[in-house]
DNA sequence: GGACACCTTGACGCCGTCTTGACGCGGAAA
DNA sequence: TTTCCGCGTCAAGACGGCGTCAAGGTGTCC
């Protein structure tokens, strides 16, 4: 047996990384200009967007205008206590929190964290390990979004929707068979762009299948048949003669 | 025989009243006797439902059996690495992880939120801080559980009330046995979604239950010879040959 | 101890899907 | 113009998944 019939991406994470990665912004709040370059410089590093306050009234209305997807909070501010900018975040959105303070004191966390922060960090602490911790925010807040992204693609006589993964088309459902969607699945991810006959064939077919092109073309036709307006004047698969087909919206 | 026939207690730790505050279930995973009593004697005062582990393969299987709320997790387990543990639950399901551990060194908490745990705290910890931390996972996790959201559910021929855990139909209602409950909600809460065999194999019937697919079949068709008007031509539980199934309304 | 409900497991027939080969067409190279 | 290769199309057969049924095993409650 060569190829294995169920080749669902392992669940949950799949449908991630079709679209690029896009960028996290991150606001950090601290009213000392030391630590503020330092995490600055670590998360523009890593590819953060990022943006500074240095006190509470600076940071509830950065958080406002710019809507960060995670807060890197110190409490110990000069204009206002840190749990009551913990409180006004919360006001009004879910984003992550994490709290920096120098306060070791347990029921300092505790007001903390039952204020809404979603976790608590005692300085001194370890750039790697805040980092790890700010990744953990992010991941855990990311399940709601990519149901939403690029979820559903559109074109004039179909739509496509990957989460659900259902493909609709002038009022009806369409039915397709397991290879038949994942071969749509590769290109629909891959809009306006080229895809090479042996990536769709070790995607779809797996690894040993660099070359059977006639499966390329028999499901190519049965895509086409099912979704194109006219199949044999295809508008949405393109064929790259050698190369490879594309799909445009 | 690795698993426990009834994991969800009939009526008992189940939500409860539909929209009381229901109980919410705690996996204790440590192999020191005296934490696991300390916490298990907190957390139980302060209405939690308890389950312990004293290793890894235990946590894991009772993880499966009792799908717990938020999980703390010791990180010196006797029988496997504790990161071990954290990529075995994450395997199949999203709840909080909280990690406990002696070890303070950075790149160990790094590896562990890495591998997808929510939070680490270091031994000896507070009691209160640890269960502030706890309310904070709880907290960042229930409104992803769409348990509010749509409690009821309609169809032409039964309805679903996913808080009281009922289904009527046609003026009584329809008794279920635990695993088609299981079943039912795991559909149910992805209306229209497609649902791979392998999702539902390891939400019903534990991590360990990939790829049985004989089970869903029996299920399925015990669902439909329920609640379907005509079992063999079911216009509810689809079908997607070779894919999974999914739920229309 | 017995009755009962539930879960597990195997067997079997049907049907849809995948594979595979053959054929015609058209464009590019010779 | 001829040749050749890539592509689209069609059809037939093999294969495996799915629904169904029934028996065996286990735990629970009376």
């Amino acid at each position: 047996m060569s190829r294995q019939a169920g080749h669902e991406p392992a669940g949950a994470g799949g449908q991630g990384d079709g679209k690029g990665r896009r960028m996290y912004r991150v606001l950090v709040v601290d009213d000392e200009p030391q630590i503020v370059k330092a995490l600055v410089i670590n998360l523009r590093a890593r590819a953060y967007e990022v943006d500074a306050a240095h006190d509470g009234a600076a940071a509830l209305r950065v958080a406002a205008a710019r809507h960060p997807d995670v807060v890197v909070l110190d409490l110990g501010l000069p204009d206002m206590d840190g749990v009551e900018v913990i409180r006004g975040l919360r006001g009004w959105t879910r984003v992550p929190i994490i709290v920096l303070s120098a306060r070791h004191a347990s029921d300092e966390k505790v007001d903390a964290l039952d204020a809404g922060a979603d976790d608590y960090v005692t300085k001194p602490f370890g750039m790697d390990e805040l980092l790890a911790r700010l990744r953990a925010a992010v991941r855990r807040a990311a399940p709601s979004g990519p149901d939403d992204d690029a979820s559903a693609v559109e074109t004039e006589t179909f739509t496509v929707d990957l989460a659900a993964r259902k493909v609709h088309r002038g009022g009806a459902d369409v039915r397709l068979t397991p290879t038949e969607w994942h071969l749509l699945e590769v290109l629909v991810r891959n809009p306006g762009r080229l895809v090479s006959q042996k990536q769709l064939l070790q995607e779809v077919w797996g690894p040993a299948y660099g070359t059977e092109t006639n499966y390329l073309r028999v499901y190519m036709a049965q895509l086409r048949r099912k979704l194109e307006a006219d199949p044999a004047r295809p508008r949405h698969f393109i064929t790259e003669p050698g190369m490879g087909y594309r799909f445009e919206a």
